[in-house]
DNA sequence: AACTATTTATAAGA
DNA sequence: TTCTTATAAATAGTT
């Protein structure tokens, strides 16, 4: 239908072919319309150029999408089945995973032994001691740098208060100071700006035993250390 | 086109809107081929007539799933992402009580311990001195019913053993009987066989000193009970 | 399913 | 690209 008619082959001037393209969709897009709607059918029809220009004609009635789940539908197939079958194979694999570790922490807590032979019983209870040495290890570690964290502090908050009373020994032995400007509250208020630690810090010091870097508090349990 | 001009809305005669269905789908189709060959193209045709009836054309170069992945390429869009999304949210639901497992793991064999806080060290000391005593006590246990088993066993091979001497005491005290077709052999044939077991776990019973039920052999290590 | 008068699509040229 | 137009192709209505 045209000036002369043409042989069905490729078109290898690319610009006829180019020119063709559009001309020859356009027409297709418009009886995808025309049979859509005089016939009520449902049309997907996806196009791709030879340099790949994307066009798409869907009946209004409907989707790609719709028409896609239809098309499997009807032959029975999965386009993304093997998109799927990767996924669902790690998901298999990460529950198995799973399940051996599940079983490891409970054997590790003590449960689900019955099936254990001696052998192996033994070598669990050997990995426990050796764990259970690990963390009190870790354990005294922590307590370790607590304690000499408190103890650095203690000796220099000493060394400070020693010096004060230095100083208050030799205001003591001068005989122009006034003792009756110095009282107790000038005393802690020097303590704490020769410390360079806040009012609080310095008072909660002085007056319970905790260790001030524990934010959790409490006593150490059964295993306590007490500061050497 | 046609001997006359007709308007394009729906046409009510079933009939006529099957034989148009028809002739035109077959039109479409024709169309779809001749572009695909003249100009190159992808093309992806699907259509569905409102009986439901299936007809599809893809350029036979492709495949109608890489012409809808193409299609998904092309839109930037995941057509069956809601398919996806579940088992995607699973999956990763998965993989974090995965890594809370190992983690816990990790901690019970004694490594990783550097984040937790002195609370938690306790704790975890705690939960596994108490996990460790459920494994000995499940080994002890398991020691104490392979002792029971053998030590009823030996009971039972040393009644048969007093028989069998009862015996021979008699056969010695009968003047009649010849001595001297009695010898050793015979002494363990006759064990043998009053025990009802084969000749060779006889045999093993007399020579060493191992629990003949414990497939596994060896010691119990460290732990290890002696008979009662 | 075939026929065919007509409409429609489009090849080539502008 | 778009328009034009001669001609090929498609198809509506009929058989």
């Amino acid at each position: 239908m045209g000036r002369g008619k043409i042989e069905i082959k490729r078109i290898e001037n690319p610009t006829n072919r180019q020119v063709t393209y559009s001309k020859r969709r356009n027409g297709i897009f418009k009886k995808a319309q025309e049979i859509t709607v005089l016939c009520d059918a449902k049309v997907s029809l996806i196009m791709f150029s030879n340099t790949g220009k994307f066009h798409e004609f869907v009946s209004p009635t409907t989707t790609t999408k719709d028409i896609i789940d239809q098309y499997q539908r009807t032959l029975g197939i999965d386009l993304w089945s093997t998109h799927y079958e990767r996924m669902q194979e790690n998901y298999k694999k990460l529950k198995e995973v799973n399940d051996k570790l599940r079983r490891e922490i409970r054997q590790r807590i003590g449960e689900d032994l019955d099936d254990l032979s001696m052998d192996e019983l033994r070598s669990l209870e050997q990995k426990m001691t050796v764990a259970a040495d690990a963390v009190r290890e870790r354990k005294y570690h922590v307590i370790k740098t607590q304690t000499d964290t408190c103890k650095k502090k203690l000796k220099s908050l000493e060394e400070i208060h020693g010096n004060i009373l230095l100083d208050f020994e030799a205001k003591y032995e001068d005989p122009n100071l006034n003792f009756g400007l110095i009282d107790t509250g000038d005393y802690q208020s020097a303590m704490a700006l020769a410390n360079g630690a806040s009012n609080l810090y310095a008072f909660r010091l002085h007056n319970n035993a905790s260790f001030p870097q524990d934010g959790e508090g409490g006593s150490f349990g059964p295993n306590n250390l007490s500061l050497g």
